[in-house]
RNA sequence: GCCGACGUAGCACAGUGGUAGUGCAGCUGAUUCGUAAUCAGCAGGUCAGGGGUUCGAAUCCCCUCGUCGGCUCCA
């Protein structure tokens, strides 16, 4: 534990003590300190909102003031059992309730290790520690919210109340938290969102269902014209299938009745001929249809490795409570491709895919990112994970060594793969510090038997393809939701929904100003002309506003010498230039995505 | 889905039982201006939707929808 984390978890100890003076019946879980703050899990009939903060604070406050020590004691597993039905775990001393919680933890405390408890003033924790020395040293701490929570986090279990707050050793630091906060509220992909008009929500079109304006298309068509143009250099071939499929696709592919809640309901139809009774779900994923495609003509070993690429529309049921601006949303656009082949094959396509993932990150800049190799647990094979040692092994050893050699770091994760192979997903952390599984990369040896899939050997046998699951850019929307917040919609000009703002300075220049227009949208820039009568500093302020990269102001001395006055977003007044040179410029770096 | 909070004009907000307001954006007119806001006028709301209490509801109560903060899950 950092010195900072162990001050936080200290609070949190004094948020329990404070909650029991207030409230001598509440019941204790968990309280750790997390990447912000900390929180104290609390079991309450008492709802705490956010008018008992106060109440509270006062509490902490007196007992940060009398500076209590914080003080260790090793005690027996037996003392520890006692003290836990006596109610005095977490509690300022006996009560007529047991401590619940604090006696199952107890119970998972494994035998070898010693139990210990801290105390300060009169309140008594079951507590690994460490603490700081006294309560003085907690600096400056506020309370910031209330949620609730599962008790270890399953919805079976109790629900109980979680407190949050946040501690720093000194006021200062906690004033500069939460003006970061503020900060982060304005690079909010939701509220820019809406600001630059990407994307919007409507009531009648349904949750998590975002609809793309004008500029938030803009975005999603240089993303693909990236990908194609990234992925048509690697060798994929493009395909595309349809949003809705047979009951049966998904029986093949495993995912009924397995998956089945995590999909809309199914659409179910009397079709004409025959009176069957036909059942079609909306498509969760690519992959069965992308299977069926390389199903849909002999498959030699010559044709290996076969790519298909699509930016494939899903559709998912996600839970209402999950929903979350882009980043959580029921329908998405997939940056998705199915790699079939051989087990010889395969270390050079999965070093090749993130290969194709470095390259992207260099593009967007970014730089703190960390990929999450997960693997399967051998005592759930042929329960959650598909019963083929021999291939888990292979394939995760294959994915180890691409990950050791390229030399990039990651960390591996137990028991976190798909059921029909490892996998790799790529964790991003947003300017305002969301963190997200951006991308992913799978293998997956189970699903093509499933389908039956096989391609014909030079011994002219039948053998069933290896299959790689990747999408480097995610899915559009939380893509762009992530690139919105990264850029803080101030977007690199070949992104950029408006590339270039001519401005004339009056009337008698628009026609300039028009034909400028003109000329850089035949070379394909996005460009428009901002006629109204407004004075220049207000046709600037609001192209500011609206993070255009490049504002352009002509007046009578540019049109007569054929120049114009640059102005960028981040640097301001470059000074007068010929337009061809900036046209070429311009091109220059829209071309190169810098 | 569960717990909690919230929902007033396109946006940001005020209004807590007595006829719905401000700023910005929008529209119209005037102004023709040299690097982050020219002036004036006009228009815009079944106060999320439905039900109830009341002489009277944006305001109090109930239900539904949606959003936000969490829990679980994931691209």
């Amino acid at each position: 534990m950092t010195e900072l984390e162990t001050l936080r978890h200290s609070c949190a100890h004094v948020l329990a003590n404070a909650i029991l003076v207030l409230w001598p019946e509440a019941q204790f879980a968990a309280g750790p300190p997390t990447a912000n703050g900390f929180y104290y899990d609390v079991d309450l009939s008492h709802r705490i909102t956010p008018e008992d903060f106060k109440r509270l604070e006062k509490e902490m406050q007196k007992i940060i003031q009398a500076a209590q020590p914080f003080e260790r004691e090793i005690i027996s597993r037996q003392r520890a059992l006692e003290m836990g039905r006596s109610g005095a775990l977490a509690g300022l001393g006996p009560r007529p309730m047991p401590s619940v919680f604090k006696l199952d933890i107890i119970e998972r405390i494994p035998a070898n290790e010693e139990i210990t408890l801290y105390r300060n003033g009169s309140f008594t924790d079951l507590c690994a520690g460490p603490h700081v020395a006294d309560t003085s040293k907690i600096g400056a701490f506020q309370l910031t919210h209330v949620a609730s929570a599962y008790y270890k986090g399953d919805e079976k279990n109790p629900q109980l109340q979680r407190i949050y707050g946040t501690a720093f050793a000194t006021q200062e630091e906690l004033e500069a938290y939460f003006n970061m906060l503020e900060e982060a509220k304005k690079r909010d992909h939701r509220k820019l969102g809406k600001e630059l008009e990407l994307f919007t929500f409507d009531e009648d079109v349904g949750p998590g269902l975002p609809m793309w304006l004008p500029k938030g298309t803009v975005l999603i068509e240089e993303l693909e014209k990236l990908a194609k143009e990234t992925e048509f250099q690697a060798g994929y071939q493009r395909v595309k299938t349809p949003h809705i499929a047979r009951e049966q696709l998904y029986k093949t592919s495993g995912h009924l009745p397995y998956y089945a809640e995590s999909m809309f309901p199914p659409m179910e139809l009397q079709e004409e001929s025959g009176g069957e009774k036909n059942i079609y779900y909306l498509k969760a994923m690519n992959c069965p249809h992308h299977h069926k495609l390389f199903g849909a003509v002999p498959r030699s070993y010559r044709d290996l490795p076969l790519r298909f690429a699509e930016y494939g529309t899903c559709y998912r049921y996600e839970q209402s409570g999950e929903l979350m601006g882009l980043m959580r949303v029921r329908a998405m656009q997939m940056n998705d491709a199915h790699i079939y082949c051989t087990e010889e094959q395969f270390a050079h396509e999965f070093r090749a895919v993130n290969e194709m993932y470095l390259k992207y990150f260099k593009i967007f800049g970014i730089d703190r990112y960390q990929m999450r190799f997960s693997t399967h647990d051998p005592a759930k094979l042929g329960q959650k994970f598909v019963d083929h040692p021999q291939l888990w092994k292979k394939t995760e050893d294959m994915v180890r060594d691409v990950l050791v050699s390229s030399g990039i770091n990651f960390v591996e994760v137990p028991n976190e793969a798909a059921f029909y192979g490892p996998k790799i997903d790529v964790q991003v952390w947003s300017a305002i510090g969301r963190e997200f599984t951006l991308a992913t990369n799978q293998v997956d040896f189970a699903v093509p038997r499933r389908f039956g899939l096989v391609y014909t050997t030079s011994e002219n046998k039948k053998e069933t393809p290896l299959c790689i699951h990747r999408a480097p850019l995610g899915t559009h929307e939380r893509f762009i939701g992530f690139l919105i917040e990264h850029y803080a919609g101030a977007f690199p000009v070949w992104l950029a929904p408006e590339q270039v703002r001519v401005m004339p300075i009056s009337d008698k220049v628009g026609n300039y100003a028009q034909r400028i227009v003109s000329e850089l949208m035949a070379s394909g820039v996005r460009a428009s002309a901002d006629l109204s009568s407004e004075k220049i500093g207000a046709k600037i302020r609001q192209a500011q506003l609206e993070k255009i990269p490049y504002m352009v102001v002509v007046g009578g001395r540019e049109e007569a010498a054929g120049q114009l006055s640059l102005r960028s977003r981040q640097h301001g007044d470059e000074g007068v230039l010929l337009k061809n040179d900036f046209y070429q410029r311009l091109n220059d770096e829209i071309q190169k995505r810098s």
